[in-house]
DNA sequence: GATGAATGAGAGTTCATTCAT
DNA sequence: GATGAATGAACTCTCATTCAT
């Protein structure tokens, strides 16, 4: 067993993002995800709150990595244009790396409640902080036009990535998503670079 | 009692539309949806097949209704990126206008099951063939750039004006969401049409 | 089935108590009273808020009749140590005749919660009260001493008449109940009676 | 610390005392007690048996105290009618002084189960003796009336002192408990002496 | 067509107890 | 003797759907 290794927290996290990729968030049961995970239903609740905290947690694990992953290559890249392609590549890239984990993120999470939701949302806040940095960036140095609104175009792109991925996960990724990235740049950039 | 004229089918429509944007889509047992359209439990099921099939009925009314709307506008305009204007501004409009439907459309509705999404996604076919029609005329007749990936270009539509609507939504609609038309557009428009 | 005439919600109150008796509070669960009550679980939620209610009002229904009789009884008296005596008497004769409601009384409802017993004293109080009213009806006619505390009597009176039947039922009813009237009352009197 | 000299077993049983009084029987897990005394769960499980032990024993200890003292107040005391008042009025004052003790013995030792019901009552059989003692006492010496059926004597008095305690515990001990150790005893005597 | 009382399957969570260290 | 992480059995309540009237 690759397990023996793992702890229990990072373990539980694994098997509930496998479960729901599998059943639905509708049908993962608690007692599922301990089966997967190879603990006791009890152990769950030693490590989470509640079914409810697990899902935070997973998002929040999750997606800091992804986050973390994108912010990191960025940093090393300087001109605007190259960074939000990277953004870009680099979001497909990951989700399509792990479909499981996509199919949690665009669909599963998204049938749970309003209050969760609202969670959720305050995990991607981080994401939304490195758009604004990007854009604000390239309005500063002349890539973008000067006079954009970040927040409103952070929407543009936040919104044009989500359901491009989630057109992906919901035609089974038949696709290679990685291969969008560059035609997506090419529309976004185009909407925000300055013509003459 | 405005509600004796009109059939009981509608009677239930409406009154699913409210309930589900008071309480929320897991808080709306089929009970209290019955008792807002003062009918019986069991007469629910003499118009629908059951609970699921009320939601997809009532996707498939009003978004029927939303798009004949932007259909029938646009037909009236000649040139595509006035089209796209359109779309957009109608679009925001009438999503403003009728907040419980946007609470339903953008936030609860999501909260169904896979299953039930995919035939929201049928239903919205008709929309995105609309938005196809608008780019590939102006693809056509040059407005647009012409060697653009429709398919890509409308998720990258879609999507903005989804996530848009839905921030409108989730900051509790404190700002006008029309007004947000005009930039939008300048933003999807300059990332599609043609650049010397 | 003697059961067809009977409401559903006098059914559940029956088997609950027959249930509890049998199987002791903390092993009566839902689904066994509603077996006994020849119902579907969820029908006892028709008529019950809760397991608690069920309890709470188990004893409201049995308690209310149990102090109505004494009541009814006592009210054909006049003389204060004969109404006393018929109080006692009725106390143990209604208790004697119904085996399963003193097991339930007296041993097994008093495992439930601090908050449950809160509400089942509340219940109490208009038997406390027809007690005070004996109690003082005699102080004034004469038969008992003048200067009594009748707070602290009842506590007497209720205190033993209580032990009295929880020896009884804890003794498996092996001998009779209402015998011991006489005697109890003899004791009770004579504390309270004036003395030459 | 001055838990340092005791034993654990000790520990453990005072720990279980201010627990349930604090928290109440069904929320007073195991684990709570363990931390209270200052040690391991699992340590609770070499100094007894099962929760219930717990339970069992501290009654066992507590009474045990409790009945020693009141004997051997009373061995000093010659006459009957004292002796009976030493007893109630020790019985006050004891639980007067302890009121997390009164708590737990009134109230929340009586959530147990049927078969610890009967286990406790075990313990208190001495106490019961020791009332038959003096009431015998009272009789042979013509303190009391000859006849008096002990058993029950004992009942009401036993019931009596019980209700008052718990009635002084329900009303959150806002009067003096001791204060009705007189009056309580006047009435008892009363009904047990000989009148002419 | 309309009613609404009755149904019954289904799942999150707690906590006494164990046992490897 | 002492620890405390891990176990897993057990139970209330909700709500979509049915069907006799």
């Amino acid at each position: 067993m690759e397990n023996k290794a793992k702890p229990k927290y990072k373990l539980i996290l694994d098997a509930a993002v496998e479960v729901i990729a599998e059943n639905g968030y509708h049908h993962s049961q608690v007692s599922k995800i301990a089966k997967k995970a190879g603990v006791a239903d009890g152990t769950i609740y030693l490590y989470f709150k509640n079914k409810e905290d697990i899902l935070v947690s997973l998002f929040e694990e999750k997606m800091g990595q992804f986050v973390s992953k994108i912010k990191e290559e960025i940093e090393r890249i300087e001109k605007a244009d190259e960074k939000l392609y990277k953004l870009i590549e680099m979001h497909f890239r990951q989700l399509s790396e792990d479909p499981s984990l996509a199919i949690v993120t665009q669909l599963e999470l998204r049938q749970s409640n309003k209050r969760l939701r609202f969670e959720i949302n305050e995990v991607l806040k981080d994401y939304l902080a490195l758009m604004d940095d990007i854009l604000e960036g390239g309005m500063k140095d002349g890539t973008f036009q000067a006079q954009l609104k970040v927040k409103l175009v952070r929407q543009v792109l936040f919104g044009t990535l989500d359901e491009v991925v989630t057109n992906w996960v919901m035609k089974e990724q038949r696709y290679d998503l990685v291969d969008q990235a560059r035609d997506v740049h090419y529309l976004i950039y185009n909407g925000l670079r300055k013509h003459n």
